[in-house]
DNA sequence: ATGGCTTCTCGTAGAAGA
């Protein structure tokens, strides 16, 4: 099976790609969508069905909003975090073909001087409260998504330009590595990589040519299911396309 | 050059993203 995760920035202008990026990819078992930004009223619930998925959602006008597509029934289905009281959707977990997948949309926080920074850092502080009973209880855990914190200095195109900002700042990696000492690993690290391997890149100043990025999507896995991950890939190519998202989906495979 | 581009909205300019 394969886990995938993808920031679609808008999933109203997004789900053609999505629908046709899953049929070319029918390895893909769930895949966690971010920043869907549409109300659940307006989810299209139906089409993704009729496409042959089974469909999870939490989802909120403009913002944030989260998702779990997958080829096979999504069970125990929770919505955002039971420690947090937020109004922002940002988190959707669900147990498919065995595995408790947890897709987050983390906080951004603009910058360090921000109310939206403590915010993040409260959201993440909150996130690995609640994460450490959820692991024991699912000892098969991914938990993947759109972080928004680049974990090390080659996750970035330029440190010198971004030390010390939003996204890459101290605190925020310090989160990082304790989501690592819950047990947890990321994925893409348990493998020879390229050089400068990123999930976004800005839409302004022609990012993507420059491969000018950040790698800020993350799949990061429990023990029991490193043991079976064969692979972690970003799939660069839906960032090629007509009016593409900012973010590239991000896939690990696991031998199950 | 602190912008660039893309998305959204009780919209047509401003906020937010990262």
């Amino acid at each position: 099976m394969q886990i995938a995760t993808w920031n679609v920035n808008s999933l109203k202008v997004r789900l053609p790609q999505v629908l046709e990026w899953l049929a070319a990819h029918p390895e893909i078992t769930v895949l966690a969508l971010q920043e869907t930004k549409m109300e659940d009223a307006v989810f299209p619930k139906a089409e993704i069905e009729a496409a042959g998925f089974h469909v999870a959602f939490a989802g909120q006008k403009t913002y944030n909003g989260v998702a779990l597509i997958a080829r096979a029934p999504i069970e125990q289905v929770q919505l955002n975090l039971p420690n947090f009281d937020d109004p922002q959707k940002r988190l959707i977990a669900g147990t498919v073909a065995g595995v408790r997948v947890v897709g987050a949309y983390m906080p951004n926080g603009q910058s360090l001087d921000s109310e939206k920074y403590p915010y993040k850092l409260s959201w993440l502080d909150a996130l690995l409260a609640w994460l450490e009973p959820e692991i024991a209880a699912h000892p098969k855990l991914a938990l993947v998504g759109d972080y928004n914190i680049a974990p090390e200095d080659r996750d970035v195109h330029d440190p010198k330009a971004w030390e010390g900002q939003v996204l890459v700042s101290p605190p925020e990696r310090e989160r990082f590595q304790k989501l690592l000492a819950l047990g947890l690993k990321d994925s893409f690290r348990l493998f020879e990589q390229a050089e400068k391997t990123f999930s976004w890149w800005d839409y302004r100043a022609a990012g993507f040519r420059r491969n000018a990025g950040l790698r800020i999507d993350h799949v990061l896995l429990t023990a029991p299911l490193v043991d079976v991950c064969t692979a972690c890939v970003v799939d660069r190519e839906p960032r090629k396309a007509e009016r593409p998202s900012d973010h590239a989906p991000v896939v690990a495979t696991l031998a199950l």
